[in-house]
RNA sequence: GCCCCCAUCGUCCAGUGGCCUAGGACGCUGCCCUUUCAAGGCGGUAACACGGGUUCGAAUCCCGUUGGGGGUACCA
């Protein structure tokens, strides 16, 4: 039979990167099978469920490059089918109203000796539907519920400790479960893979196929979490995980992809950076990881340097460009010159980890003046005072007339290294915090053949006045 | 409390009874290269949670302990 997975969000956040990992493990299985990668947006609960993500968690998928097979289903307007199984539920005793408010059901629990759940109370009266009834479904007291997990092995439930749960609210509104069950049956999913924080409500859905006759078998894959430095289930509020977040800062989808791929997973030969057609045809559900994984933003960073680094120049040049127009640049966009930019685009290409440091290495060209890194200027022209004046002093001279040539300026300004036997590094930084207004950025000669011989001159003057 | 899951370097991943004096990657770190910073090259650091079994032999299988996580909603 043909796969066909869904990855099924709840629009009360933007796409995290837990859903993102979950949506990537879905879509790397189907792709890898052969199979059908579908999307279903589970927003059954009208109270928490905010339209205006939904778009949002499509571009990001889009954004991951993660297309999906036929049109997203919105259970928000499936609840005819939802009635229908509750109508089949409740005909066949399956499921029952109830007419317990929470408060009392809580309150019940609690002189029963604090055990939480529902006791049953409603379960034999067989109450008609009505104001602020809710449906339940009735768990066997007895026997266990059990499902063969791809990346568990078996996982048993006691029906016992399963309260009779609620598949339908007062509202009238489907929950998760009913909606997830009748769902999957109805796209005809055949394998389930997600989080394992809802192993638990594996056996609610099996016992809800079951009542519902649903044919064929559901198979199940519990991906273990992505976890904080506390190694607690991410979550929205605490730690900062929005997909689009990363994307703000600077990281490339193909390098966030490969990375989350690592996470729970690794290819047998441990080649870790690699296309994204590879990992397809290496990765085995059945492989994947037991224990929850640290979501390590160090690593991401490094296969986020690498993905650039790889890159073709022309490609580097037309994905960092946005960021040389982004609001908090410090120049005016009439400022920006395409010519400069990629002829310093190789240089800085080998030295960023993120495409939002491009502005940083660039910035001297586009700015009047440069901005002036004071930790930079106190070590090398404030502490080096003697040398910085002299170097400057004879920078000044031999960059008047020299070619404007990497080759020339090197000769002309370490001319000044070899007769006072003082070593290249001390002798470029003068001139690399006079121009740039740092110690740290591409090669300097380059820098200085794009930024033209008046100006070079006239920021060695200003700085020399400063001195 | 109850239920479920998990347990190899700081972190991620290999390892599926002998090839393991446990391998790769990130990080950290030493050296080399070098006009800064990167990149690159060559090294180093560091782990099988504990206790019992099973077996000729266990990181690998079983049991227990401990530890961690998840769930326990008229959220998903």
């Amino acid at each position: 039979m043909r796969v066909r997975v869904r990855f099924a969000p709840s629009p009360t956040g933007y796409l995290h990167i837990g859903g993102a990992r979950t949506a990537l493990f879905n879509w790397l299985f189907a792709r890898q099978q052969g199979g059908e990668f579908l999307l279903r947006i589970e927003d059954t609960d009208a109270e928490r469920s905010r339209p205006e993500l939904i778009d949002a968690i499509f571009r990001a998928l889009e954004w991951l490059g993660l297309d999906w097979d036929d049109t997203p289903v919105y259970q928000s307007e499936r609840g005819d089918a939802y009635r229908d199984a509750v109508d089949r539920l409740l005909a066949s005793g399956a499921a029952y109203w109830c007419a317990c408010t929470p408060e009392e059901v809580k309150a019940r629990a609690e002189a029963r000796g604090g055990t939480p759940g529902y006791d049953g109370h409603c379960r034999d009266l067989d109450l008609g539907s009505g104001v602020g009834r809710v449906v339940r479904f009735r768990v066997p007291d007895e026997g266990s519920t059990s499902f063969d997990d791809v990346i568990r092995g078996e996982v048993s439930f006691d029906n016992a400790n399963l309260e009779d749960f609620v598949v339908v609210r007062s509202s009238g509104a489907p929950m998760f479960h009913l909606a997830n069950a009748v769902d999957d049956a109805a796209q005809n999913i055949t394998h389930v893979v997600r989080g394992e924080d809802l192993i638990n409500v594996t056996p609610k859905v099996l016992l809800l196929r079951d009542a519902l006759a649903v044919p064929g078998e559901l198979v199940f894959a519990h991906l273990p979490l992505i976890v904080n430095d506390k190694r607690q289930k991410l979550s929205k509020r605490r730690d900062d995980v929005s997909v689009g977040d990363y994307i703000d800062r600077g990281y490339l989808s193909e390098a966030m992809v490969n990375y989350l791929a690592t996470l729970g997973w690794g290819p047998p030969d441990g080649i870790e950076i690699r296309p994204l057609a590879e990992i397809v045809a290496a990765f085995r559900l059945g492989d994947v990881n037991r224990s929850g994984a640290f979501f390590d933003v160090k690593k991401l960073q490094h296969f986020n340097g690498e993905y650039i680094r790889g890159l073709p120049t022309s490609e580097f040049v037309t994905r960092s460009t946005p960021w040389l127009f982004a609001a908090d640049v410090p120049w005016a966009a009439d400022r920006f010159d395409v010519d400069a930019f990629e002829a310093l685009a190789p240089l800085v290409q080998e030295r960023v980890k993120l495409l939002s440091e491009v502005p940083g290495y660039v910035d001297f060209v586009f700015l009047v003046e440069p901005v002036l890194d004071e930790a930079s200027w106190a070590k090398v022209m404030v502490k080096g005072r003697d040398l910085a004046v002299a170097v400057l002093d004879h920078a000044a001279k031999a960059f008047a007339d020299c070619e404007w040539t990497v080759a020339d300026l090197d000769v002309a300004l370490f001319s000044y290294a070899d007769t006072h036997d003082v070593a290249k590094g001390k002798v470029q930084a003068p001139v690399r915090v006079a121009v740039t207004g740092r110690s740290v950025g591409p090669p300097l000669f380059e820098s200085l053949v794009v930024l033209g011989r008046d100006e070079t001159l006239r920021r060695i003057g200003v700085a020399k006045d400063r001195l």
